[in-house]
DNA sequence: AAATTTCTGTACCGATCGGTTGCAGAGGCG
DNA sequence: CGCCTCTGCAACCGATCGGTACAGAAATTT
């Protein structure tokens, strides 16, 4: 049943892709609210009424870059071993930040690694988001241990941690502009580390690639 | 031969030295001409003549910081072997990145990984001399492969990279507020995929620690 | 068609942004 | 001393910041 009143003239979802853009290249405080609404289509008063402020519609946009964005994340976790997730998670990171069709970099970095004063809440959101993440790889890690796909004497929270450091900084050099076959080969590098620690008998399973 | 006329009657280099942790902590947009004069101790007028404006502020305390704050980075490259290097480098920034005098994280990634449109530049400069870094790493490193210290099928370029990924990485982690502890386990799990790269025989040099 | 409800666009709000000017006075040199 | 330069402070500059008030337009309900 539609409300009565005249209807929204612009779909909120896209509209909010636009903004997560903007947010993706600038960052939180980089984003004026002109340059928004402008990527957005809408006025000023229509965004404040679809999305509350600024600071609502960033976390908006967060959220639906976790969802939309990130979503190679949430695949990468289902792989059957920690090193095929190890692995997974890192190329497809890679590829996710360096997609040129999409801003260089990460949105959870970009957004706001640093802030001013009267938004610190935005960057510290951003960092409890990132650790939670983290987190939920550690997990992953974890049941690895229980199922002896890695060793019981191997650390999941330091190990996703890595994993974790690894992208974080990909994304820095990604918004400097390096370009993906550098990346990758980072990546390989890390992965090697990976087995070093996860398996350091040498014996790490057979796997794709 | 002193100048005629009025003295300056603040120390200009430790008026920096505030600027520069204010940069820190707020990053470049972040840090209001308000707060930075305030942590100064001088009135705009005098920042403006002392250092021309406030972008010019910025390079000249990312100068100090990259000449006082980043000297572990001098030092490291002048160990004897590319593990050393590494290694050092590596456990030297992880403490830098969590003096409890200091902000946590490092000003080259606080200060402006995303930045307003008119300020792209900023970000471009410091995007520029991270990679600078990287460059004397890797060409530390291809003077270690002619050494024989590093072998021949190795490329330096990679490994460096590898190197500084880490540490951005960790940079990001600190910002967010992960206890140094949890950094070293990662550094160490990252030299740990050095080795394995570099000498992928397991015949690492006998070193410290 | 009238009444009602909601959205859209303009124009504007106070606050703050980075940057500048005017001016009083402090302190060096002849 | 007199001069002259430079400092330090307040006040102010236009521009832009995020956020709003208000009136008119559009669509649904009665």
């Amino acid at each position: 049943m539609p409300q009565p009143g005249r209807p929204r003239s612009f779909d909120a979802e896209q509209a909010l892709d636009r903004a997560m853009e903007v947010f993706w290249r600038h960052g939180y405080e980089g984003a004026s609210l002109t340059e928004l609404t402008a990527a957005m289509g809408i006025n000023k008063p229509s965004l404040y009424a679809a999305y509350g402020n600024k600071e609502n519609l960033f976390r908006m946009a967060v959220g639906r870059y976790a969802q939309v964005e990130m979503a190679y994340a949430r695949d990468a976790l289902d792989r059957p071993t920690a090193y095929e997730v190890a692995a997974t998670l890192l190329r497809a990171n890679v590829v996710a930040l360096t997609r040129d069709d999409r801003p260089a970099g990460c949105l959870s970095v970009q957004g706001g690694t640093a802030c001013g004063t009267d938004s610190a809440a935005v960057s510290e959101f951003l960092a409890a988001s990132r650790l939670a993440g983290e987190r939920t790889l550690a997990e992953r890690f974890a049941r690895a241990v229980e199922e002896h796909d890695l060793p019981g004497d191997v650390d999941p929270t330091a190990l996703a941690r890595f994993v974790m450091v690894v992208t974080e900084g990909h994304a820095v050099h990604a918004a400097a502009g390096v370009p993906r076959a550098d990346l990758e080969r980072s990546a390989e590098i890390a992965l090697r580390a990976f087995t070093a620690t996860a398996y350091p008998d040498g014996l790490r399973p057979a796997v794709s690639s």
